[in-house]
DNA sequence: AGCGCAATGTACATATGTGTCAACGACGAA
DNA sequence: TTCGTCGTTGACACATATGTACATTGCGCT
């Protein structure tokens, strides 16, 4: 009679819950993020939720760790890898946007929605913002540029990817990566060279025509 | 009794509610634009709602419909208003991002937070988008860049701002104001002239020091 | 002055959500 | 076997929301 199956002890356990919660949170925001319906939809009963969960509070707080564990650091990291030149460099943080392990453009925007309604939120996205635009700009300066380019710099590349993430748009990988130079090269002020494209391009399986 | 009167005497109207839910979806999410809390801060009868509109829906058609007159349609219009160079116009469209009556911008937030939960209205948000982003386009072309090119400054320049909008940030005049010649010479590759300059700030009443 | 109707209020029916509690079964260890 | 803990469940109490039916108020017009 259950469809959903428990073979990986999936089903019930604060995992579970909590997996549930990610996907309501992603397509349709924080307040589709309820308990009784996460509970059918894992053909559960409404009660044993509080089995592992103190009540939804809590669950929503677990919510907000994951995406600070998942969505600052990879940025920082990307922005301090080695590089050669600054388009390089540049290279290796688009490689966040197109790698859902590095940077999780949808639970970024859901959780830039639900910070609307919550102020306590709002506060920790605009510190991981903080800590990003930072990276960015260190990034740009490293390469020695002067520092209020370096901040102008970093911003345009960093809002330009939240701004993408708020149009909710899917274009496929071949339209993304066809602008790809062109965005290099208006962020960095520099034409990125071939081979640093087809480094870029091969490590994203993407095979230009 | 009643401390909230209006012009007509009556204390309700069909704008009063369309007010408040305006207020209530803009610091709170579409969530919170229910009937009965904003009853409370009209101090009125819950049920005085359903004299002026048929059910929830409607109110929430009405703000939606109050978006998309305000906000598309500026954007086009700065984007043909008239320049003698590239930066200049480019001036022109910046004036959006200053002029809450050009653009609302916590009003889009609130709009893409919502468009989250609501098929529909995601189809709207991205005809928007489509539209603002093919004049930007135009605009650039108007200037002799090429088309990709255009393509992608276009989307540099609206994802920014779509992104900055996101974050929620407050910054002051001063510090914004700060940062235009670097923008303008990012989006458009060209460094703006002292006079172009001026004459955006004297028409947003800032005077740089 | 008083009637009509725009505008508001009261009462009711219903839906959906939260959280507590006590009871139930499965299952491994003493 | 018996016990305890893990995980689950239904019943209960309550809160908040929607929408309808019907009563009531008070302004403006004749």
């Amino acid at each position: 009679m259950d469809q959903a199956l428990n073979d990986t002890g999936w089903r019930g356990s604060q995992e579970g819950w909590l997996e549930a919660a990610y996907h309501s949170l992603l397509d349709s925001g924080v307040d589709s993020v309820k308990i009784l319906p996460l509970a059918k939809k894992l053909n559960l009963s409404r009660t044993s939720f509080y089995w592992f969960f103190k009540d939804r509070e809590e669950l929503l707080a677990a919510l907000v760790a994951r995406w600070r564990e998942k969505n600052t650091g990879n940025i920082v990291k990307q922005s301090e890898a080695y590089a050669e030149s600054l388009a390089e460099a540049m290279l290796n943080v688009f490689d966040c946007w197109l790698n859902i392990d590095l940077f999780d453009a949808k639970f970024e925007f859901a959780v830039r929605s639900w910070a609307l309604q919550s102020d306590e939120l709002l506060a920790e996205v605009q510190q991981a913002d903080q800590i990003r635009l930072e990276a960015l700009k260190r990034m740009f300066m490293r390469f020695g540029l002067p520092e209020t380019t370096s901040d102008v710099r970093a911003r345009t590349t960093y809002l330009v990817q939240i701004g993408y993430i708020s149009m909710q748009s899917k274009e496929d990988l071949a339209v993304r990566m066809k602008r790809i130079p062109e965005y290099i090269a208006i962020y960095t002020g520099v034409v990125p060279q071939q081979r640093e494209l087809d480094r870029f391009f091969s490590r994203h399986g993407y095979r230009p025509d």
